[in-house]
DNA sequence: GTCTATAGAAGGATAGAC
DNA sequence: GTCTATCCTTCTATAGAC
């Protein structure tokens, strides 16, 4: 794959998105190997050469759907940091714990994950540019966050980075470990808030300031 | 996929088992799409005809092999389980979370788990299998082995299930994550070893008895 | 930019000889 | 069981007209 953090996304003709909305449909669902051209341009309403003709092989389509996938990753991380605020530690976490989980339980992102964990293999730089883009970024402002709040006393947490792994690990669980390989019924929002609760008490008894 | 569960292994002519030597590597490495059987066929040193008169078909193969992946997982398993013996918990805890995850960061650990949650949209059954035969055994075992640990009155795990998610949560953290993207060079021992550590350390202070 | 039609290659699976 | 040779389908990508 050529250029794959360099995809350009200024064209927005209707052909153009219609072909970005149904290919990111298609190999969220059913992955990279397993989708043609052909579908692609059929499900699009386009012809093959028009699909060529905006996107110069399937690798460049791919790139960019992944690419896009991933700033709409970091939109999402940046709102739920953004949203929360106030000096409840335990609600604030609860919270977005709560948000987290939701978010990376949702169809979409479980999709999303797969595919590129799947495509690894077949383009090496597809994770790093992933991460970064993605959960790497959430994690980071998370670990600004927990550094903040251990600076002016409502936190202990010494090793920043491991405590924001830590909390992440642990909400991240079983829950999403079977959802990632398709087990079962999703979960429900009690289970995803259950989830939450048990994670900041657990995360609360190591890194509690008092 | 017909019979994901339902694989012989019963013949073990040379020639099947170099197809499945070859093929398990293939399929672990580059992932199913992206494996031929014409490859399969020219790396076993065998004809395309003799590989179809022991595996009907390119599903059929790629069954047998991760049926037989998960029995090594659940091996692998048993054996961390059954080494784990001590009256001191810290020392147990390292010991075992220090093992298991020099397990899942092995390149062919990960290279299972990222061709299974590949293939999971196309072998909706896989999932389940590879779970029920994997990780979920190793969970189970983890699970009865901290209830024993708390009706002793070494531990204090009132949902020994929840504990075990959490603790197996936090030993993955990122190491685990950033591997199944391919991200970075391989984890040294020392960090393996300060993942279990900290990881301990952290589960010990929500759940110790005293 | 957009289409129809097709080239050229590769894939899964099989026929028939031994 | 094993091979060589091949069928048929599907795939990516492009040529050429409008």
């Amino acid at each position: 794959m050529s250029g794959l953090a360099d995809v350009r996304t200024d064209n927005d003709s209707p052909k153009r998105l219609a072909v970005l909305e149904a290919a990111g449909r298609l190999f969220v669902t059913h992955g990279y190997g397993a989708v043609s051209m052909d579908v692609i341009a059929r499900e699009a309403g386009v012809s093959k050469a028009t699909l060529y003709a905006h996107f110069a092989s399937k690798d460049r389509l791919f790139a960019t759907i992944i690419t896009e996938a991933c700033h709409q990753g970091v939109a999402a991380a940046t709102q739920l940091a953004a949203a929360e605020a106030g000096t409840d530690i335990r609600a604030v976490l609860t919270g977005l714990g709560g948000r987290v989980l939701r978010f990376l339980l949702a169809p979409r992102t479980l999709a999303i994950h797969r595919v590129v964990i799947a495509e690894v293999a077949r383009f090496p730089e597809l994770g790093a540019v992933f991460y970064e883009n993605g959960p790497g970024r959430s994690r980071g402002q998370f670990t600004a966050w927990l550094q903040r709040q251990t600076a002016i006393g409502r936190l202990a947490a010494a090793d920043p980075d491991l405590a924001a792994d830590q909390f992440l690990g642990m909400l991240r669980g079983n829950l999403y470990h079977r959802a990632l390989l398709g087990i079962g019924p999703p979960a429900t929002q009690d289970e995803i808030d259950s989830a939450a609760v048990a994670t900041v008490d657990t995360f609360l008894r190591a890194y509690s300031a008092a």
